[in-house]
DNA sequence: TTGAAAGCGGTACCAA
DNA sequence: TTGGTACCGCTTTCAA
């Protein structure tokens, strides 16, 4: 691979004058410049990444972390935040942190170590202080699906209780008199949307506590929770899931105990993954505009590499109700 | 962060001792050692990756380029390959090639130019002549999901053909006389999984060409070879998908058939992604061992990374029939 | 056993 | 406008 005393060298000029020219700072007379990029072009010269990271540039590489991306959830986001990397000439690496708060420390070392430009985080466990002394540090760093109030980080999250309340609505909408809520693990976009639920829900003269069971943001989870919420109110007409595989779990559960969906109960999730629509009946869901939110965080995390300066806090993205079948009326009923 | 020049001051060495503790390289006086190691310690020292690697050493970075982390097969890869990458202290970078050749290349060279020490890549695109070269300029890469006849590339693939045979066998078990095929895409692994259909099923005498169709390795192909099957024949009443979401796809459009699966038509995927056990029925599949392929994968990566003499050539691992209700009895549908 | 010093391939300050 | 050169932090001869 050529460097960048080969192409000064065809070029006759100093590595000065060409990392100048690469970097375009400082003054270059025109015509040098053209003598420059030709000797580039020539030599088929790419500036090490490498040697431009150790001189104190940017690696041209972030990190993204993630709890788990086997979970649904993330590959979309993954894949949204790498369309957006490859755009710029970033490149993405990939850590799963199972949601384990060492794990996470370590590889903020080793990435710091690796000077990457940025990091753009979802994670449930993660607190404000540790991402404010990365920020000190003079690591970028964005968060998605998660919200840290008023703290000066930069965040991009759905409206989840809003959406919660279409859900809960959209129920109410079809006909269901009973509507139970099977809420995620305590963490915020969880919290979130059982408050939307419980908005609209809440005063319901029908309504009592019983009607929520917690099922950890998964499919079993979802399941068991169906079987509970039925052993307690076997009259349930609808559910309100709080993320989309609960809903594929309590779909399940209720083929199980022999109800059909959505003549006998209606069911509602949320983030709308590719898996609402591979199931049948196909899912209705809360949409979460999850490619638009990678895409924005990789955005924003490139104006703060950039030393943009940008406001640091909680950007809100709408949700949309997705209609399916699992909401449809009785009578879509194949 | 610390520097090595700190150590060596600290230590009262020079940076090249210092170096050689760190490398255990060359001759180091147990004392010295450890009064480098002391410092170290009390420094809070980390040797810089960038620094090492344009030093000429390793960057502690291997790539990853797949079609798509959307495909739910992908995940499992990843997430095998990280965890035995953060197991040996590497990072993955993620790419997404969507089979784009031009996307490949692209990706390859960005990839050398941040000298990353090796590459795993699962392309139904990419042929030996690219990857031979890769090799030749240093570059260790492994395949997954991919055989390379005999070309010296260390692959690791299932046993797709013998998987498949399972599978129409399988059906034929269960009692079915009229098997059709989903077929994927032309790639290799689609190509072998129809073989082993036509081993068992094309002497049959009621085989007939007409009981293959393409699907495409997706949800829509599925759906769409399963109508364009039964419109051909009626009477199938055993479908060998070539892979779980063609499965599912096979599903839903057998759904909207009216026929009940698995009493009047059995159904086999391939692959056994989470998907399998998410939809109801659940289905019967021919399980490949993602996460070994993954870790063998990363495993011999580092191998080669090393230096290690070790064979290239095709690793068949074997696969697994997992029988789940889409292939069940009739009596076993609730 | 150890240290001095020349790279690795850029960047950026200071002079010219 | 340009060039010389001292780093960035580590590895690796080569001598001592």
């Amino acid at each position: 691979m050529a460097t960048i005393r080969d192409v000064s060298r065809l070029a006759g000029v100093s590595v000065a004058t060409v990392s100048r020219v690469i970097n375009r700072s400082g003054y270059v007379k025109e015509e040098t410049r053209e003598a420059v990029l030709a000797a580039m072009r020539a030599l088929d010269y790419e500036p090490s990444v490498i040697a431009r990271g150790l001189a104190g540039k940017n690696t041209a590489t972030i990190a993204l972390i993630i709890p788990d991306i086997l979970n649904p959830f993330f590959p979309e986001v993954a894949r949204a935040i790498e369309d957006q990397a490859n755009k710029f000439n970033y490149t993405v690496i990939l850590c799963n942190s199972d949601n384990d708060p060492e794990k996470e420390r370590k590889y903020i070392q080793v990435l710091k170590n690796k000077r990457i430009d940025g990091i753009i985080i979802a994670s449930y466990t993660i607190e404000a202080p540790q991402i404010l002394e990365l920020q000190r540090e003079g690591v970028p760093v964005v968060a998605v699906d998660r919200a840290f109030g008023s703290h000066p980080i930069l965040s991009f999250i759905c409206n989840n209780r809003e959406g919660a309340r279409m859900a809960a609505r959209h129920l109410i909408e079809r006909g269901c008199r009973k509507i139970a809520h099977i809420s995620g693990p305590p963490v915020m976009s969880a919290k979130e949307r059982y408050q939307g639920y419980v908005d609209v829900c809440g005063s319901e003269s029908r309504f009592d506590p019983g009607l929520v069971a917690e099922g950890n943001f998964t499919i079993e989870g979802g399941y068991a929770a169906t079987l509970e919420l039925f052993a307690r109110h076997p009259d349930i007409d609808g559910i309100f899931a709080g993320n989309d595989l609960m809903a594929v779990g309590a779909l399940k559960a209720l083929y199980q105990l022999g109800k059909s969906v959505p003549r006998d109960v209606k069911i509602v999730g949320f983030d709308d993954i590719a898996l609402a629509r591979m199931v049948v009946p196909e899912i209705t869901t809360v949409r979460q505009p999850v490619y638009e939110i990678g895409r924005q965080a990789m955005k924003h995390l490139i104006k703060l590499i950039n030393g943009e300066k940008i406001g640091q806090k909680t950007m809100r993205l709408d949700v949309e109700l997705v209609v399916r079948r699992s909401s449809g009326e009785a009578a879509d009923r194949v």
